[in-house]
DNA sequence: CTTCTATGTGACCATCTGGTCACATTGGTA
DNA sequence: TACCAATGTGACCAGATGGTCACATAGAAG
């Protein structure tokens, strides 16, 4: 969470801890509901109830308030992936592997909707001179992850030899994604198993996995 | 493209074809670039050159207008996928069709990158009222297509019994939608076969299908 | 009590938005 | 020519936006 440049000025910290929470959810909140540019500064402060005067004082402008924002959940998300690993053993099969990884993408989902939804929000989103840097951030995501799992599981002779790798991950990570947002109801409705109990995301993920790797030919 | 509330007014279909087809397309590039509340009425009689209250007399409010190009994009799908239905021959076996499917996807993005990038925003955005209406527009896509094909793949043999057609069609769906987003650099290289060369999308296609055919294990 | 610094405040500003309307322009009819 | 309906126009409006700043308040130090 700490960088070199903080988007946050130092009267931010200095508020009681409580303080900076409340800022920080009410904020995640606005970005995550309307996005960068249609967020707005006025509505913030007005569910805070603070002045908009005190706002600039613990943020130089909206630019930086998103940024701090986004960090923040890039912080959570490194948490998360942190202890996904823990629960990654070696000896696991490349498809329990995968199948872990998926839980632990639900898990983070089901905690915090609101960040993934940031998440979305900013990849979908035009007009942000900082785009490519987030990007950049993000892009340690699913596939940077599946990736050497999958290879892993070619070595030990776990996946033909002939797969591509790259594309499986691909694939992999473009159902979970969207598992994910029509369980968030992002844009539900428009393409489901329509996963809204959170046991049958689990059980669509072990039944997705299986299908995988086994094919779908008679 | 009729109904019989018509988003446009008269006044609009009086206009020489050309200029109607000018004013649609500065439309669809605004509100395809920047979503709907971001999109600038301003903007767009700038780029037309024309008086605002010359777009006033076109359409009836910015709801209307951003409703007649969703119209327009929506009869421009129906056309692409009657032609589709045209390639898909009865005989054909499922992955042949599930291929077809996907090429004359492909093709209608690479046709009309502008309105699947709408559409995307569309599902995207927040604030519209008439969003529901829209999205069930948008649910005579991909799965509902992809569903019955499946089951009849499955009624012949093709398919094994146990598998779950919705499930398949729900991976299929979301993974040609990321394919196709990748190509548009919608939010590219976030998660990307990177298939920027035109070629590579037909092939990705072809493997993809033959992994989900056969699946991975060894 | 005074002084000083750190924090809180909201009226205010320029800019943009979607939308209106009184007026100018046009082209056809008589 | 005169007339009229259909179009074109842009100054103008109320509202919202991000951002500023002169001032009020607080609390600690002397």
């Amino acid at each position: 969470m700490r960088g070199l440049i903080l988007p946050a000025k130092r009267t931010f910290y200095n508020l009681p801890e409580e303080k900076q929470k409340k800022i920080i959810d009410v904020a995640v909140k606005e970005f995550a509901g309307q996005g960068y540019q249609q967020a707005s500064i006025n509505n913030i402060i007005a569910h805070l109830g603070i002045a908009k005067g005190s706002m600039y004082q613990y943020f130089d402008n909206k630019e930086n308030l998103f940024l701090f924002i986004f960090e923040y959940g890039i912080h959570l998300v490194k948490g998360s992936i942190r202890q996904a690993e823990n629960n990654i053993r070696p000896d696991h099969d490349v498809f329990t592997k995968i199948r872990l990884f998926f839980s632990s993408s639900i898990e983070f989902v089901k905690k915090y909707p609101l960040i993934f939804r940031l998440y979305l929000r900013t990849l979908f989103e035009n007009g942000m001179p900082f785009k490519q840097k987030i990007i950049k951030k993000i892009h340690i995501t699913s596939v940077e992850y599946l990736v050497p799992i999958l290879e892993e599981g070619m070595r030990r002779g776990e996946i033909r030899a002939d797969c591509n790798t790259q594309l499986i991950a691909f694939m992999l990570d473009a159902s979970i994604d969207r598992l994910l947002q029509s369980y968030l109801g992002s844009h539900c409705e428009s393409s489901s198993i329509c996963a809204q109990a959170p046991d049958n995301l689990e059980k669509d993920v072990i039944k997705l996995i299986e299908m995988v790797k086994h094919g779908i030919a008679a």
